[in-house]
DNA sequence: CCCATAATGTTTATAATTAAAGTATATTAC
DNA sequence: GTAATATACTTTAATTATAAACATTATGGG
């Protein structure tokens, strides 16, 4: 596998080689590691200090970006890359709690458009300004060139993931 | 809020400057939608080729870290990033499929130990072969250049989030 | 039109997960 | 030594999550 390295010495400075699973390995647990320390201090003080879960939050967020706040339930699992199933459950909790509406599709009766409610645009505002204000403190370590990087880095890793998502399906 | 170029103008001047909460958000953003990507790729394998869950998978994994492949509850949880009680559901099925066993501690009899098995070793020693294919796969695209940025960075912001942890458990 | 196939969402059964309360044991203060 | 406190783990009730089977509706080809 390494074989390649040697042909284009002059041209890998070993720079730009391909990395290896180790180190790769070493990478996804990093990554693994702060997603999870992050959540967690999120989760806590979502539901301690507004009594909300974070799965809840990531669903009317993801409601929120919305122009219309409005997205059907397909759409809603694939951006929360949560199952069908979940995205019921949780549509059902939350139609419960008066922060979203079902609405039909007129063009296609399958469809479920869920609505983010006047009071659930209410709540979330608030909720998110908070907890823009909890990851800039949780991030605060960092220098805007490390950042600038690292999203420039996850943002190439995030389309090749999913050009390979898209290949994995159709075949 | 600013205009985005102004903060840009800021950006360009002051490299080392601190970040804002919009673009520590967006970094944020990445990592949960990458972190999610690849654990919905790896999910599904584990479950379809070796009828694993991941959350088992994580479970051995600690273990299997360790030189005696032994490690108690309350350090699972704190390693897993899980509540004790998910750590006590998950140990009750792991013990019911053989994969790891109980052990007391001599010398503390609140501690249960937990060691993974003979079977247990061998079954998650072949499953971790594959799963390190699986992501030096899905990163692939990064050069070693990136991937090196990225632990380096990543290793940062771990250690930045621990100790901002240990002080909020202070308070 | 009719059938096969695909797409959307729900249901079912089960597993994973949390927060909070509870139990048992250990440690510390006095 | 005893009481207060802390630690380790379990239990409880509710929520979140999955995969697979299902029902309904849409679409495309004959």
């Amino acid at each position: 596998m390494k074989a390649q390295s040697q042909t284009s010495d002059v041209v890998a400075n070993v720079s730009r080689g391909r990395i290896g699973n180790k180190s790769a390995l070493r990478a996804w647990l990093r990554l693994w590691s702060c997603v999870g320390s992050v959540e967690r201090v999120v989760r806590t003080r979502l539901y301690s200090d507004h009594g909300m879960t974070l799965p809840r939050f990531d669903y009317l967020s993801q409601l929120y970006r919305q122009p219309d706040r409005r997205m059907n339930m397909t759409e809603l699992s694939r951006r929360l890359m949560v199952s069908g199933g979940n995205v019921t459950g949780l549509t059902d909790r939350l139609v419960a709690d008066g922060l979203v509406k079902r609405e039909q599709d007129p063009s296609d009766r399958r469809v479920q458009i869920i609505a983010l409610s006047d009071y659930g645009y209410e709540r979330f505002t608030q909720v998110a300004h908070e907890h823009e204000k909890w990851i800039g403190e949780l991030f605060e370590d960092l220098n805007s060139d490390q950042v600038r990087v690292l999203n420039q880095t996850l943002g190439q890793l995030k389309t090749s993931l999913e050009e390979k998502l898209n290949e994995q399906q159709e075949e």
